[in-house]
DNA sequence: TTTTCATTCAATAAATTGATTGAATGATTG
DNA sequence: CAATCATTCAATCAATTTATTGAATGAAAA
């Protein structure tokens, strides 16, 4: 093989990885299998995607190599490979967030107002809370919320915040939580939050991060 | 906007970085450009594509924001841009190693190899073989096969396997063995025959398996 | 000003990808 | 064993993407 086609070979390669992530759907796919293992119909559900739909791109994350399956009576379970998938995707992340503010800073576009909250590390989230200074929230879904969620935290989804503030403790510091770095929830509620009044961070990393870093999980 | 609008709404925009990153010829663009400023022409020489090729997917990249233009007299230089570039393609890379680590895993370490295919055991291929519903294929040596094999079992040894496809009735399921659960002969046969469209299993235990268990042998 | 040259644009054809439908599969349940 | 259920497959159509061609643009040179 000459040097050209090698090198050729290792682009098609790298292209057909980064086409994987290619689309919306696939992407929203890869975040709720990050959540935890889960049967394609739920995960149909999830995205509003229908059945052999979500079927076949999950087929196409595992192709790929970003999920792995498991069989459990009729059900087929997906999961999460073990791979350095959460740096591909932090950074694609991180890229975005790049060009968003720089078009924000070309274009001062006020609507975009929201995505730039502090964000807290899960180490000092741990300090803080060993010091019981502050009011975690969970702002998944109750349903996610159910499946393990991270010690003492409240679990208010962020489409219902705005009702229940009044069962935030008033005059605390406040961190809310989501799925990991590419989800909005907490970016959103982070901003709600913000405009009445509370002082409010985003742990950066979310659930499936502190997961995988082996700490503690209630259910 | 609604919660659910702004979630897509975040993954399409990832998703189009990613898109853009989904081209070979364009990752191999952005490679040269990283090397240095460069005008349309040049770049079409490094890639062997056309010019308007070259130019289209030029703007491709920079629409995603991964390349910036300056004007000099008649040409059109081409540059990278700030942005955190560098870790995207990083990661990529990254992911793209771990995946093929794992391939070349898979395909050398015989202990692993229950991974991709789905094996069968001796109880339950001889159920199918009284049911008469699998086509099953010894692919060890005609040498070895000469001295017992299993009862109507066919001799396609895996290196001849691609030749002699035509051999298999279609539409049948297949069970391939070889010599026990570390060869890798049946392993590599059903990669080949799923690459084909095959529905194909592998018999776990293998031929010395078989005997030993006090099972009918052909000679 | 006219010509030349590098690049871009526009139109089209070819290839690939995505969504939908209904049937097939494989494991469980009655 | 038939029925049921979750998933996958296969076929098809629609949508998108890519490559090619030739014309249009805009800057510089003659």
């Amino acid at each position: 093989m000459t040097k050209t086609e090698g090198t050729i070979l290792l682009f098609t390669e790298l292209a057909e990885i980064a086409k994987t992530l290619g689309h919306a759907h696939r992407l929203m796919l890869l975040e709720h299998v990050a959540q935890g293992e889960r049967p394609v119909e739920r995960l149909a559900e999830l995205t509003g995607l229908t059945v052999a739909n979500t079927s076949q791109h999950l087929q196409h994350l595992r192709r790929a190599g970003f999920v792995e399956t498991r069989r459990d009576g009729k059900r087929v379970l997906y999961r999460l490979s073990k791979g350095p998938i959460e740096p591909l995707l932090v950074s694609l992340r991180g890229y975005a967030d790049h060009m968003r503010a720089e078009i924000r800073e070309l274009a001062t576009d006020p609507a975009n107002t929201d995505g730039r909250h502090d964000s807290i590390s899960r180490d000092d989230l741990l300090e803080r809370l060993g010091a019981g200074a502050v009011t975690l929230i969970d702002v998944r879904s109750a349903e996610e919320y159910a499946l393990g969620h991270l010690p003492g935290a409240l679990n208010i989804p962020t489409d219902e915040l705005e009702a229940r503030l009044s069962e935030l403790p008033p005059g605390r510091d406040i961190v809310a939580y989501c799925r990991g770095p590419y989800c909005v929830l907490s970016t959103t509620a982070a901003a709600l939050l913000e405009r009445k009044g509370f002082r409010v961070r985003r742990l950066a990393a979310g659930f499936p991060d502190w997961k995988a870093a082996g700490l503690d999980i209630e259910m």
